[in-house]
RNA sequence: GGGGCGUUAGCUCAAUUGGGAGAGCACUGCCUUUGCAAGGCAGGGGUUACCGGUUCGAGCCCGGUACGCUCCA
């Protein structure tokens, strides 16, 4: 796994302590590296390289050499496994963000719940601290030591070796194989808390005291040096390991006192309690050993460098930056807007490709939140700070994987696709980017001036509301000038914005609901929930009413007329589930006169099955015999879309990848729908892939197979579809199509049976797919940021819609054998129209499409030719009023042309004439109306003409009004039979002021 | 399910109480240049997403639809 390392000081033959002996101590500096065999540590480079100040090491070990040392002297000379960093995603710890610790993965350990092969471990871990308890997102970039993504180097001992053996190897780690000169080394014990009942950790002093003197080794209290995991469990007192960057001075009073200078580089964690819920310690039977060394800040003292971002786990990234934002060069301030951007950048880069490497996306809640946040903050930087165009940030991620990519090969293996999400991501963001930072600058300019250094809880709610602004960035950008956020404001905005969201969505519908006393009052009289075990393979059964619910209490008799809701001992409608509408159809009593029923809608209410709608004829009472029938019709319209929804799910995976997971779905009977996860919208070739991916599945007419399986065994199955997040029932019920769940279950990890659509759903299906009979795409489009949509039809609906399309192409190709009809234009007009409101799939929408933008193209033409013909007539007309006019004024009437003729030959007239006034006239038969436009030339305004009195006087002349600046203006009249009277009236106000 | 915002030339975007739809890039032609890069001149390209309303007049105001973005549930 290794290159060969140098001989001298880690050989791996020598006898290790799991022997029985102790260490060995590695010979001196001296002998290291002289066979060369460690190319990284050939005399050649001594040569080239000083000796590093504090240490006789040849300098500089590279940052991978530094993780290469931790993990082999570990595992070659103290016996440790090496275990791999777990992902960065802790997808089976829903109490946790991310990981954020290096003990995340040995959690059960601790616990006493789980075991290992091995008692001593040895690792690196990916850890994220961003968004949860550990959140250091808003320290990135302000300072240099503060990260989002970092790595964790541990050694563990699960109740192997003890504290001797975890300092004694620390020591030798950091003195001899990394060279650093132990007398800047400081090292904090546990010094006990008397409230808490807890002596002094003297083992450890005593310890520490054979490598150091005893003003370097100093006590702390419990909030420094006593670990807790949580209110409960494992715990101890933990010793920690700190450098002096300086030197050559006592650093023991700033020890733990956040000096950039003197810091924490090494915490060794001793577990030999365990905390009781009643808050007494337990001595552990088995004492844990759990270390953890911030591997970045060991780089930074190894390379002498002041702060992490000097080293080269930054320094590719770095320059990867800087060519590719053309930023200027990155000079460590603390406080230069462009420095902060480069640290920002970077580490993001370094959080989001681990994040996306280990499966996790960008979205709309929880980590994917977080997730978002992140990306958006560095892209904003990239954008505002170094004025990148394009979509950035994806170029940053290879120079990541150059430095990451060898200990974590998950990187470098979905690199592509880390890169295509966070481009996708980016994009969406930019669209809203640049308005929203226009936005944020005058809302900050506006509060500047009135003297104010906040932005008000408005504009922030706006930004994240409509722009997509997470709050935090917004504060982070007001932070920037020296400005704050209402954040009280905000608050309250937001709240307001989720209360009608709320109260938008239910319209309380009390009959479709029962509160916790009602059903606790149905289970004290013994009324269980309905057995509707049978809903599956028929549709209609007898039964008893148990109980009658009208919304407000429960009822023994119902009389027609009220909407009420009905619990019986046994049915077979299916009540709202799992994105499967409720059924509908009639509840028949058995008496004389026995009563009708009609059930308008079936919900689940706990348990129970709420059959609701109002008695049509009749009377029911509790306790009555019935027989339910469900309106089969309608539950076959429902059975083929449901599992035609299935088959959509299946060829989605297909087409638009894993990652589209299902995001909620609805089946009705006259449609489906299904939401997805997805960073893109389908592409027309994809959207015909998947159609045509569902209708083979028709037409090959596959088998439909349901069972209810153990869920630990259904979720072996690869293939399974399960939504994230969702709780399944154990047993679950499975549903299977092209195998037998039977099948499956025998062999879950076969390859071909990622063809095979395999779902946990406790929904009524069909039981062969050709029953399905047709299937249509109707639509697809973006629900929310990530998530997009598309609606089908089958059976009959489909083949409607595809008879529908077929038509519109009869009617496309009779009107493109003649684009040069006169009535093209009009005809066109009408069939995009139809066309528009039409109810046909998006595939025949988009090759329909084509030929309608062709024939709008043509009608197009058409009418510019018109309109064309139409002005030059008018301007022809215009040179010849124009020649044979004289005086101040011109004024005429131009029956036939358009506005836009009028003012062209208004220009021709003023072409020829320049001094005079102009105004004409044009009757519109077809509209009814009379268009008036006047140009005055500034010697006539100067006398009194107006061009905007001068229209407006005709325009009243023929009943209408208008207006405009005195050296133009347009009117127009309602009333074209008077149109010579504003003629007249024209040629009255001008003589009157000339 | 409920809000907010957007849609103007092939692309990126303008358009000051509602008064003749523009710019930059790209495209076409000509000119300049030994060539390149570039420059100059001219030109084509728009149902201002769609439908309806208000108005003498709507890219702009109002209502609806489609699509996109975004937030909440």
């Amino acid at each position: 796994m290794y290159a060969p390392i140098c001989p001298a000081h880690l050989n791996p033959h020598q006898e290790g302590p799991e022997a029985g002996g102790s260490p060995r101590q590695p010979p001196p500096p001296s002998e290291w590296c002289q066979e060369g065999m460690w190319s990284l540590c050939t005399p050649l480079r001594k040569l080239h390289f000083p000796v590093h100040p504090w240490s006789n090491h040849p300098m500089p070990l590279t940052a991978s050499e530094i993780r290469r040392k931790y993990l082999e002297f570990f595992a070659e000379q103290a016996g440790h496994t090496i275990v791999p960093s777990s992902p960065v995603v802790p997808l089976d710890d829903p109490t946790l963000l991310f990981t954020n610790a290096g003990m995340n993965q040995f959690k059960d350990v601790f616990l006493g719940q789980g075991t290992r092969p091995y008692t001593r471990a040895v690792d690196t871990q990916k850890c994220i601290r961003a968004g949860g308890k550990h959140n250091d997102l808003e320290d990135v970039g302000r300072d240099t030591y503060h990260h989002t993504f970092f790595e964790m180097l541990g050694n563990w001992s699960f109740g192997d070796y003890f504290k001797p053996e975890a300092i004694e190897w620390a020591w030798k780690l950091l003195t001899e194989v990394y060279g650093i000169d132990g007398d800047r080394i400081y090292a904090s014990y546990f010094g006990g808390n008397t409230a808490a009942g807890l002596e002094s950790d003297e083992e450890a002093r005593e310890l520490w005291r054979r490598h150091l003197p005893a003003e370097r080794i100093l006590p702390f209290d419990m909030k420094d040096n006593f670990w807790e995991m949580g209110e409960t469990g494992p715990c101890g007192p933990c010793s920690e390991i700190h450098f002096d960057r300086v030197g050559g001075r006592d650093a023991s009073s700033i020890v733990n006192e956040d000096d950039p200078n003197v810091l924490e580089v090494w915490n060794l964690v001793f577990i030999q309690y365990n905390r009781e819920a009643d808050g007494t310690l337990v001595p552990l039977p088995a004492r844990h050993v759990d270390t953890g060394m911030g591997f970045e800040r060991l780089t930074s003292v190894l390379q002498d460098k002041p702060s992490n971002y000097d080293t080269d786990l930054w320094s590719p990234v770095f320059e990867s930056i800087r060519s590719r934002c053309d930023a200027p060069a990155y000079e460590g301030t603390l406080e230069g807007h462009a420095d902060i951007a480069y640290r920002v950048i970077a580490d993001h880069a370094r959080c989001l490709t681990s994040a996306l490497a280990d499966g996790a996306a960008p979205g709309s809640d929880g980590r994917s939140y977080v997730l978002r946040r992140i990306l958006r903050r560095a892209v904003r930087h990239g954008h505002q700070t170094f004025g990148a165009k394009d979509p950035f940030l994806a170029d940053i991620v290879p120079s990541v994987v150059e430095t990451l990519g060898e200990v974590f090969p998950e990187m470098r293996e979905r690199m592509d696709r880390i890169q295509t999400v966070i481009t996708a991501e980016e994009e969406a963001f930019r669209r809203t980017l640049d308005r929203g930072l226009t936005l944020f600058a005058d809302a900050a300019d506006r509060s500047s001036r009135s003297g104010e250094k906040v932005v008000s809880g408005a504009d922030a709610f706006r930004l994240h509301d409509t722009f997509g602004f997470p709050i935090d960035l917004t504060e982070v950008m007001a932070e920037e000038r020296g400005m704050t956020v209402d954040l009280d404001g905000y608050e309250q905005l937001m709240e307001e914005a989720r209360e009608t969201s709320r109260s938008g969505s239910d319209e309380t519908d009390l009959v479709v609901t029962m509160p916790p006393d009602v059903l606790a009052r149905l289970e004290d009289s013994g009324i269980t929930p309905a057995d509707d075990g049978a809903k599956f393979e028929t549709t209609s059964t007898t039964s008893t009413i148990r109980a009658i619910w009208d919304g407000a209490s429960l009822l023994e008799h119902a009389d027609p007329g009220r909407r009420i809701g009905l619990l019986l001992d046994r049915t077979t409608f299916y009540g709202e589930q799992g994105g499967q509408v409720g059924d509908q159809g009639r509840i028949v009593a058995n008496g004389d006169p026995g009563g009708l029923f009609i059930v308008e809608d079936t919900r689940r209410v706990g348990d129970h099955v709420l059959h609701v709608g109002h008695v049509e004829s009749g009377g029911l009472d509790v306790g009555e015999t019935v027989d339910c029938r469900v309106d089969e019709d309608r539950r076959d319209d429902i059975r083929r879309n449901h599992t035609a929804t299935h088959m959509l799910n299946l060829a989605l995976r297909e087409v638009a990848g894993r990652e589209s997971d299902q995001r909620g779905s609805m089946v009705a009977p006259d449609r489906l729908r299904f939401d997805y996860a997805a960073t893109q919208p389908l592409t027309p070739e994809q959207l015909c892939r998947v159609e045509e991916l569902v209708r083979d599945g028709i037409s090959g007419g596959l088998p439909v197979d349901t069972a209810i399986v153990p869920l630990e065994n259904a979720k072996q199955v690869d293939s399974v579809r399960a939504i994230f997040g969702e709780q399944y029932p154990d047993p679950v019920r499975m549903v299977s199509i092209g195998a037998t769940v039977e099948e499956l279950l025998s062999d879950p990890h076969r390859k071909d049976w990622m063809d095979v659509s395999a779902e946990f759903c406790g929904g009524t299906h069909l039981e062969n797919t050709s029953e399905a009979g047709e299937f249509v795409l109707l639509s697809e489009q973006g629900l929310a940021a990530g998530v997009r949509r598309v609606v089908a039809l089958t059976g009959e609906a489909a083949r409607t819609a595809r008879a529908e399309a077929d038509a519109f192409g009869a009617r496309i190709k009779a009107l493109s054998t003649d684009e040069s009809a006169e009535g093209l234009p009009t005809e066109v007009d009408g069939l995009v129209r139809d066309f528009e409101e039409a109810n046909i799939g998006t595939t025949d929408r988009i090759r329909l499409g084509e030929g309608i933008e062709r024939l709008r193209k043509a009608a197009k033409k058409a009418r510019k030719a018109v309109s064309s013909a139409n002005k030059g007539e008018m301007v022809e007309r215009a040179r010849e009023i124009a020649e044979s006019s004289d005086g101040p004024v011109v004024i005429a009437r131009m029956d036939g042309a358009d506005k836009d003729s009028l003012l062209a030959a208004m220009d021709t007239i003023r072409g020829n004439r320049e001094e005079v006034g102009v105004l004409l006239l044009a009757v519109d038969e077809d509209a009814g109306k009379v268009v008036i436009v006047s140009r005055v030339p500034d010697n006539l305004i100067a006398s009194g003409l107006k061009a905007g009195d001068w229209v407006k006087v005709a325009a009243q002349a023929c009943g209408g009004g208008g207006g405009g600046r005195p050296d133009s203006a347009q009117a127009g009249g309602k009333d074209p039979s008077r149109a010579d009277e504003a003629l007249e009236a024209a040629r009255e106000h001008a003589s009157k002021v000339l």
